[in-house]
DNA sequence: CCTTGGAATGAATGGTTATTCATTCCTGAT
DNA sequence: ATCAGGAATGAATAACCATTCATTCCAAGG
């Protein structure tokens, strides 16, 4: 729970306090984009400091500046990571050639999405810290955008099959998209910050009354 | 529509370049909330300054701690005040003894919550750098979650209304307004982070589709 | 076993920022 | 008109932080 990437593999007993190890530049990048996730989610974006960093990767204070060049640069690579890593968990089962069945990949989807991996509070906080800077940093919109448009495409694509192979009518699948991801985006929100007045499990159980209202044929 | 606050009321000629003005505690805590608004939206949260909020507010640099003690302070007021505004515009419309028809208080509300006065970008980004930061700070958690809490009882306790009197089965009031609530939250995200792909106009096709197939029989 | 390229270190630097407080000077009361 | 209270100012201060770079020392190739 306390080192919970996905990513960096298991972090070698760092019982070792003193003898100073070299490693490979791609190894190191990740290593700080894993310690700047945890940062964010226990600090928030705005107190996070390089040697916060650099010293829950157990390194030296210098070493993001060698391997990012500057603190905005580790942020930005932090949340190209994050985004893309979530992007390609959501194409990866739209594409589904995995699951040929279009009502289970609908839960495939919505179990990826509220489910274990995404919703864990770390990642969240780091997806919604972004989002609040946003607003005025055009550089964070410019990743979401090009990372977003892919998957919104995909899901409007995955919908349009479904609403084929269903027959429904007075459905649009452009709108309903937009609509399903905005739905997704503002139910993690509420798990974020008022956790108490929702868990997962309703959660999922609102994300799924979306969805059979408007396919009633493929869920339930 | 630079100076959009709906409560400090008119920025009084700041021509008078040099004479000091004394004015009411109230007066004054009011003016650097508005300036503070204004800086989040225009740097994000994480690089607004002191300096900024006060140079941005007119006045000397000293006088936000004065009125405020510190910061952090600040912050806390800027978003206690924020969040009131939102909710208790929702919360006047939803307790409607304004418009009786509960189909015309329904439109009233999208209207709110998707029309001018919330959309506007100052609001929004405003609102979402005190959600990034939410995560790792209690304290912001806490105002969000008693100002959110009674907003989703009006919210249920509205739906529960209209279901009533639509007759509609298999409809939960509770998971709705969670449903309705988060689509909301979700669309003024993706209007805050990637308004190439989503004009205003197209959130309100997309919040209305969702009360539509909820209650048929009040929309449209 | 050397040698060497360059990865890693961490103390030093310079810039930024929140906060303080001695001073100024409005303004309402007398 | 005068005065006292206290609101507002802004220069000074101390803390903090990103970045640099001289130095250290690992590990791969000879």
């Amino acid at each position: 729970m306390t080192d919970a990437s996905g990513t960096a593999g298991d972090t070698p007993p760092d019982t070792n306090g003193k003898r100073r190890q070299i490693r490979p530049k791609a190894e190191r990048r990740q290593q700080l984009i894993d310690a700047t996730i945890r940062c964010i989610a226990q600090h928030g974006l705005s107190a996070v400091t390089m040697q916060m960093v650099t010293s829950e990767a157990g390194l030296s204070a210098g070493i993001a500046n060698l391997h990012f060049e500057s603190k905005e640069n580790l942020l930005r690579e932090t949340l190209r990571f994050v985004a893309q890593e979530y992007h390609d968990g959501q194409i990866d089962i739209m594409e589904g050639s995995r699951i040929s069945d279009l009502s289970e990949r609908l839960d495939a989807l919505l179990d990826f999405q509220l489910g274990r991996g995404v919703t864990q509070r770390q990642k969240m906080s780091v997806w919604f810290a972004y989002y609040g800077e946003a607003g005025a940093r055009p550089v964070y919109q410019k990743i979401v955008s090009t990372v977003d448009r892919l998957a919104a495409q995909k899901l409007e694509a995955f919908f349009a099959e479904i609403i084929s192979e269903g027959q429904y009518r007075d459905v649009d699948s452009r709108d309903l998209a937009t609509g399903y991801s905005a739905l997704i985006d503002g139910l993690h929100l509420s798990l974020l910050v008022t956790p108490r007045e929702l868990t997962k499990r309703r959660a999922r159980s609102v994300a799924r009354e979306f969805l059979r209202r408007a396919f009633p044929r493929h869920i339930r």
